[in-house]
DNA sequence: CTTCTATCTTGACAATGTCAAAATGAAAAC
DNA sequence: GTTTTCATTTTGACATTGTCAAGATAGAAG
């Protein structure tokens, strides 16, 4: 009944392995996560979690998918800020960046061809991440309707673009391409001004 | 004497082995270019090529390497074609994401994490990047004064911005978050709209 | 012909992902 | 309370990979 360890039932295996692994990727990056060595940190035999997560693969789809539900979140928490909507997609940006830089590597798995091209997103992941880009372009509909965004081109390929953009950023700066994040939030005030329809 | 091979010294195995990789990656991906299956297919013992290339991270800055020097070729080729700076702009952009797209793996290589961040790039790398780098700001900056490219930031600032942004479109395709390439001459007329100055 | 040296090979090792079969223990059925 | 069941975990095993160390080979230089 007590919560510790080094018990034959581990208590909540699949969690564990989610964490730690999250802690890993996070301080050691995603190629030095070896399904062995989680095990042996959370204590348990080399091929237990192959009893919670089909391969390696599914492993880091569950993690890609935790942050997609994490952005969303941000993007929610923002927008139920009563303020202009100039200053909330100007924080949205801000946020991306950051949450980008912060979480990189969890941001490689969700946007990164380690599982979209040479791994095999799960159902569930793809839906996450639909889901997501969904709630985005909703609201790329919005800030054009409010003079945002620019309105030369559909929600659809607005809400590409600019995300390509802010995607574009993030990606040279996470893969140690832009090293210097003290030009970080220059090269995002510019970022904006680039999408924005108002020119400043 | 004969340039046919099974002789026990190879006659240009560095060659060799740089002109296979590129097939391999070009085909199958870089996750699936392994040392020994490189050598086999070169028709040399496994640790032949280690006689070339310190190690794998050296055969990939190769690569890479090699990969600079083709896009700057095609940056210089473009601007020697006589014509309006707009038109070329514009072809260069295409012509920018036409060969990420065709040479996606050469393109991970040049720009992605596999060497910038978990890998070690080459002395010799970062010199051909930060070469093809400055060749980009260089024209930025002529652009700019056609103003042709926004004038309200540094060429080195708007030079960041333009290529994180055309970095960003390449990418998602590249790792297979956006799917459908009828929809990339689309993009990249938009991207276009929302680089230049001249909002059209 | 001998020696040298660049080139290539064989042997070996550790790390990894993952399968199959056996062991374990908690909960359900009796 | 005993037995059965089943989810959970372990041990054993194998193939693939990167790469090192030591030896073999052959063409060039003397």
């Amino acid at each position: 009944m007590s919560t510790l360890k080094t018990q034959y039932h581990h208590g909540d295996l699949t969690k564990s392995l989610l964490d730690s692994a999250a802690i890993i990727i996070k301080e050691q990056g995603v190629e030095s996560l070896s399904m062995r060595k989680l095990a042996d940190t959370v204590g348990v035999s080399r091929t237990a979690p192959y009893h919670h997560f089909k391969d390696k693969n599914a492993l880091l789809c569950a993690l890609a998918e935790q942050g997609f539900h994490e952005q969303e979140r941000i993007l929610n928490s923002l927008k139920s800020e009563k303020q202009q909507a100039t200053e909330t997609f100007k924080k949205y940006v801000h946020a991306y960046l950051e949450y980008a830089l912060q979480y990189s590597e969890t941001y490689d798995l969700m946007y990164g061809r380690t599982l979209w091209k040479a791994g095999n997103p799960s159902d569930s992941l793809k839906t996450a991440s639909k889901q997501t880009f969904k709630a985005w372009i909703d609201w790329v509909e919005e800030l054009q309707e409010k003079n945002i965004l620019p309105n030369n081109n559909t929600p659809l390929r607005i809400g590409q673009t600019t995300w390509a953009s802010l995607h574009g950023l993030a990606r040279l700066f996470i893969d140690g391409i832009y090293l210097d994040k003290e030009d970080l939030s220059d090269m995002v005030e510019q970022m904006i001004k680039n999408l924005c329809s108002t020119s400043t």
